[in-house]
DNA sequence: AAGACGGGGTC
DNA sequence: GACCCAGTCTT
């Protein structure tokens, strides 16, 4: 059995049509590999057809303010992809004339644009006989050839990678790259993979073994932190409202959010009344404060568990830069900040 | 080499 | 609750 012709006749009976196949521009397939990475097609698919509409060219991207960048990446996640994805916009433009780099070797450096995507785009667009190796990819062939080195590990990033590019197609790399993706995508997948239908079934190792549900090898990581977030939501006669910038290392960096009073443990009201008596935002200031949640929305992310309380202070006026509630929607915010704006009725107070 | 970084989905 | 997703960057 030939892995590799087997792989390019089932993609050519069973590849999805996806816009990003229609086209071998580099900046769209650049755009649909950022927007993909670790991001299932169907998340992804909307926000793709957003950012062609926004910016159809580079050069619209790179002239674009980052924080509208950021607000059509909202609820997308990893928000580092998008500033990176308008930072490089930006350095095309500017240092290379908006010019693509157009092979591996030079795509690679790019701010945002690892092994993988540097892979993808190049053999996609360029031709350039370079496999790609992503969780499809791992899983597809760390079954098919019963390898157990973790996935997840330096030495399995290697003997994974030498092993795709031994099996490329070098004649026509790009469908090869997109057929072993669609193949652990859609047959080969992680629960319940369709083995009774699989055109490699009778040659799979893991298989013929009943590892299947055993492959690939993962290296466990640390499980999530619980954190208490309490976010303080100003409502003043004027209709104003306050909103922060989050600034520095952790989550959401550059997106916007409520004053933000992160405890040890869960509060109460009587404990944030106290604390709040010498914020600055607060200080000889008559307020009232009510809980919106009684029960804390829990938020969870890949290393953190958020217990978050919404608290709604109406205040006569603000002693801060404030901003118009009725502008609240044109910030970039976490997807936790955008639930609770939807689900809290502005309008009403 | 190990962690951090989001949000949606499956089982 | 555990795991996964067209991964990359920082420490």
């Amino acid at each position: 059995m030939n892995f590799t012709r087997t792989i390019i006749h089932w993609y050519s009976i069973n590849k999805r049509s996806l816009p990003w196949r229609e086209t071998q521009n580099p900046y769209k397939i650049w755009l649909s590999e950022i927007i993909l990475q670790q991001t299932q097609v169907k998340q992804g698919l909307p926000y793709y057809e957003a950012f062609v509409s926004k910016y159809p060219t580079i050069f619209k991207l790179a002239n674009a303010p980052e924080s509208e960048v950021l607000k059509l990446w909202q609820g997308l996640g990893y928000y580092s992809r998008a500033r990176n994805l308008h930072t490089t916009a930006k350095y095309i433009v500017n240092e290379l004339q908006g010019e693509f780099p157009n092979t591996y070797k030079d795509i690679i450096k790019l701010k945002g644009v690892g092994d993988y995507t540097a892979s993808a785009i190049a053999s996609i667009c360029f031709n350039e006989v370079t496999a790609v190796v992503d969780g499809n990819v791992y899983r597809a062939l760390s079954r098919y050839f019963n390898i157990n080195t973790p996935i997840n590990s330096t030495k399995g990033a290697k003997e994974f990678k030498i092993l795709a590019q031994e099996l490329i197609d070098k004649t026509q790399p790009a469908t090869f790259n997109q057929a072993i993706m669609e193949f652990g995508a859609k047959q080969c997948k992680p629960k319940n993979p369709n083995c009774q239908n699989c055109p490699l079934n009778t040659s799979c190792l893991a298989l013929s073994k009943q590892k299947i549900d055993q492959l690939p090898v993962k290296l466990k990581t640390a499980k999530a932190q619980k954190k208490h977030f309490n976010f303080l939501v100003f409502i003043s006669n004027d209709g104003k409202t306050l909103l922060e910038k989050r600034e520095g290392k952790g989550i959401w960096q550059n997106l916007y959010q409520f004053p933000l009073i992160e405890t040890e443990k869960s509060t109460n009201e009587k404990i944030l009344r106290n604390t709040l008596k010498n914020n600055v935002l607060l200080n000889n200031l008559k307020f009232e404060l009510t809980l919106y949640n009684s029960k804390p929305i829990v938020h969870k992310l890949s290393h953190q568990h958020l217990y978050t309380k919404f608290w709604i202070i109406t205040v006569e006026n603000i002693n801060a830069e404030s901003i118009s509630i009725k502008d609240i929607n044109h910030y970039p915010v976490p997807i936790l900040i955008e639930n609770f704006i939807e689900s809290f009725n502005f309008d009403l107070v």
